[in-house]
DNA sequence: ACTTGACCGTATTCGTCATTTGGTCAATTT
DNA sequence: AAATTGACCAAATGACGAATACGGTCAAGT
């Protein structure tokens, strides 16, 4: 294995246990078996060091939220799909909780960025597959970079924020609710 | 002017300059001109005191919200405007500008504790227009809690949260796309 | 009877010094 | 000659203890 890669997955072990702030590159160094100024040959700072991973998570997100689609459901099913997808893996993945965190409790200034930029990736592809729904006629036109972000905003808080004890949301509760309101609209 | 009042428009005065957490006993009882034992013969603590402050601003709330109702306008339309009114008081009313700070920097418990309240004030409200809505036909029939939390985040995030530069929201701009989503739906 | 502000235990702040960090580069290794 | 290392450095951060502040209390004063 090449020592860049070995630098990159020591960062991304770092950051998951650590978060940003507190991973140094003392330890990054140690966890990948090389000095300190060898990680400096490949990066030229630690933000760039956090970019790599960045882009990284950005591609994974990318790909489920792609691998969600099945050509065979319904628009607003298949964007359901992807974004229940993308939201339980940012639930699951422990450097994104560990950054969310750090961005909740810090405000660490990279980690949010960080964090904004795997967001603005989310956004872009619900816009695209809006772009694509209006082109093929599964919705009606509409400002698609305003009603992605309509979307994403309301996904995320109920998936985040819906704190109700007596009454928990499934996965076919917020389905429903989707349909519901973005797909039929509450006009009788 | 009674003690009591005197000592309530002190607190309001400190809380909006300093916050709940900078704000003390020791000062309120100086802008208000009384002995600081005095305030504990009315309150019998900070957080009884700043209780007393978030009752007042959710009334401010509620009363904005229907006072904002035109029963010659659209359901959708009377929603926007009082969603309107009541979140362009949340961003020109000062205390709620400093608590929303506080939080946001601090999360200073009785402070989170007061906006939340506050928050489900309004929750309140939406979802009892949701409720006459489908009562009286103006809407279909939908989960009145559960729509009034999508609206109510999506609402915010709008005015918050949407930071495009080359591309401010108007007023309009929202609620058209209030219109085009909530109401009419995005389903062909 | 009401009001006051000194008092108290606890919590918070602040100044100081010790420690750590990201980045550098001379020395060492390959 | 090229690649690697880790000691070093200025700046930043953290730990610590003393000083100060805070919310609440109540004896003294009005």
């Amino acid at each position: 294995m090449d020592r860049r890669q070995s630098i990159v997955d020591a960062a991304r072990q770092s950051f998951s246990l650590y978060g940003y702030k507190a991973t140094t590159m003392d330890h990054v160094a140690k966890i990948a078996n090389v000095g300190k100024g060898t990680i400096y040959t490949f990066f030229s700072s630690k933000e760039e060091l956090f970019e790599v991973i960045v882009q990284e998570l950005i591609r994974n997100v990318k790909s489920l939220a792609m691998n969600a689609l099945d050509p065979k459901k319904a628009f607003f099913e298949n964007l359901h799909r992807a974004l229940f997808a993308v939201l339980e893996y940012r639930q699951e993945e422990e450097i994104l909780l560990r950054l969310t965190r750090e961005v909740r409790d810090f405000g660490t200034p990279a980690a949010t960025e960080g964090l904004k930029r795997i967001e603005e990736a989310i956004l872009g592809f619900i816009k695209r597959q809006l772009e694509l729904g209006m082109e093929n006629g599964s919705i009606l036109k509409c400002d698609a970079e305003l009603v992605a972000f309509m979307i994403f905003k309301t996904y995320v808080a109920l998936l985040l924020e819906w704190n109700h004890e007596e009454r928990a949301l499934t996965n076919e509760d917020i389905a429903m609710a989707f349909q519901r309101v973005f797909a039929e609209g509450l006009n009788p």
